[in-house]
DNA sequence: TAAATTTTTTCAAACGTTTGCATTCAATAT
DNA sequence: ATATTGAATGCAAACGTTTGAAAAAATTTA
């Protein structure tokens, strides 16, 4: 046969011929339980492997301590520091993460919270897929709110739900970039910008064009381009940049990836960063202040936007009332390295 | 009040007037339930929102489709890929990838697995952390073992142990990119190794002693300094190697970031790359492909790892009479770029 | 109209654990 | 000897769902 059954306090009982509350009061440390039948349960039951079943306790109490945290992907340095954020604050409070991967996809987004519902997950951190921005569908998310299971968004958000989100100030991050650029003297800003209706890439753009607009620097359209953010995609697009008549002389990639990506294509082209072209990234991977030349970028607290956001779960949990929900928008910082500073 | 108690069924059958049992035949199409009961009742269930409670059905069933995934870290591109491998063959046949990230540390691997088995996992993934490898515990392994939960090790294993396993060919990988080092005429080959005790810094760190080995070149014990496969690891190390009287002339990297950090130095250093000191690192991260000089590297099919590893546990839970353990070892591709190629 | 048949519904048990209350049993006090 | 106390244990219900078997209701047949 496959698995053993586990054992359960009834075949405890029934090795001591006693009843299973005595067992659950032995193996509890109950004080109303005999010293030497105490100490006999918990000893047999370490003997033989016992281990409480926490299914049939989540069932009783109606508490799982299981919480769902939903991301498009774990390949980015962001994510993966935002659920060690989320980690950290909420494992040692005896929280499970059960991690999901929709992979940009709607239905598997819309599977994954039905099953964390199904599986009562006592609250659900979502950063939504791209095709759920696409789409526009959010009935799913309906299902959650109409059970109010705290729902908190990371990242990218649905402007319009009222809910609680921890997300960074990607716009004035992507402004602080492209000034800083400005003030370094660059002229043609390019933007390798990411999927169009995501909050990250809209918002980054919308810093883009008011610090271009602020500085009465025209918004070239065919200087904006489109990427997926992987490092790949930024390859065509700079190729088009560097042929134009009139070619950039910096770009501001929507990520770090991206802008990788277009160093490549910029020294491939002989052309020397930061002297001929500027460079600017977004995220502070770890990598980006290793490369060479190392990458100008804009650091978003991850871990710190998990640990916030972990915070306003709790908030929801303990909250008196009715659910408060709350708006953190965490700053992005500027990090100024040498694919920008020509003099 | 916080959170409104779940519709349940017994809810939907006081509003019927009739048992739960017909509720719950209702809902699941059972052919002996009159059609009318049937459409009435399913559709106020999707009124009023209601969702099976699945930890109900996990208790009574003993099947909760919870899998666990227990790794050291997913911040690199090696344990992202592994856990898409898993994931694409998992969720399609309904399994949740409760996913565990251990930092490495021992005690809250230990935990991980003891909520595992306490949750009723079905099985688990495990690539050991660090601190286990160290300290040689494996005690909170027999507890799995015990309750035959199907046990399968991916990347890192722990030799003794008697179970399935999904691992890489790490040690003909390194072997190869030393060789190939070795053929372009590099002869004071560097190593960068991985923390000491870890399979994989072992056995990368074997193919290169034994590549060495058997071209009749020295190892040169100087040569090979640790690091923590992070790119900041491999700052230090690389300045004491070019430091040193005779300095190396190529730097084998135990994994991409590790090389990377090493590139920066030696640019640094205003040496040139690959015609004065040769480089390689070991993972095939996509950057690997994009920076300049691109690297040479040693590509592990992380997410074919992933799709083995389930296959495994598939196996095993299907398997007929006791467990088959069964070792895949997937081999490693040497990916030859710039870093490497000098003429 | 009663019996036989079919359709539909209900009962009860089960999964593993906890917990308020009741019970048992022994020891002590009267 | 009997009442009182205290300690130790057992009973039963509960969490939400499914399911075989029994029961009830509706329908058909004789």
């Amino acid at each position: 046969m496959n698995s053993t059954r586990p054992v359960t306090i009834k075949d405890i009982a029934r090795r001591f011929r006693c009843s299973p509350s005595t067992v659950s009061r032995a193996l509890n440390d109950h004080p109303a339980i005999n010293e030497d039948t105490r100490k006999n349960i918990q000893e047999y039951a370490r003997e033989v492997g016992y281990q409480r079943n926490e299914v049939s306790l989540s069932l009783l109490n109606k508490k799982t301590a299981l919480l769902g945290v939903v991301v498009p992907t774990i390949s980015n340095y962001y994510e993966t520091a935002v659920i060690e954020g989320l980690h950290s604050v909420l494992q040692p409070m005896g929280y499970t993460l059960n991690i999901c991967v929709t992979n940009e996809n709607y239905l598997l987004e819309k599977e994954y919270l039905s099953r964390l519902l199904s599986n009562r997950a006592e609250g659900i951190f979502l950063s939504v897929s791209q095709e759920t921005y696409d789409s526009g569908y959010y009935e799913h998310l309906e299902n959650v709110i109409q059970r109010k299971t705290p729902l908190i968004f990371i990242d990218r958000e649905y402007e319009d739900f009222e809910t609680s989100r921890a997300t960074v100030d990607d716009y004035h991050g992507a402004f602080a970039a492209v000034e800083h650029l400005i003030n370094i003297g660059y002229k043609q800003i390019a933007h390798l910008k990411g999927p169009n209706g995501l909050t990250v890439s809209e918002q980054r753009f919308r810093g883009y064009k008011d610090c271009l607009q602020k500085h009465d620097m025209p918004v070239r359209e065919e200087l904006i381009i489109n990427t997926n953010f992987q490092v790949e995609s930024a390859i065509v697009p700079t190729k088009r940049l560097l042929d134009m008549a009139l070619p950039p002389d910096a770009i501001f990639g929507v990520n770090d990836q991206v802008a990788i990506g277009a160093m490549r294509v910029v020294k491939d082209k002989g052309l020397r960063i930061p002297q001929d072209i500027g460079l600017v990234g977004f995220d502070n991977s770890p990598i980006s202040a290793y490369i060479f030349p190392s990458l100008t970028t804009v650091s978003r607290p991850g871990r710190k936007i998990g640990m916030e956001a972990s915070r306003l779960f709790l908030n929801q949990v303990n909250g008196s009332g009715d659910f408060l929900h709350e708006s953190i928008v965490l700053p992005s910082e500027l990090i100024i390295r040498e694919s920008s500073l020509r003099f």
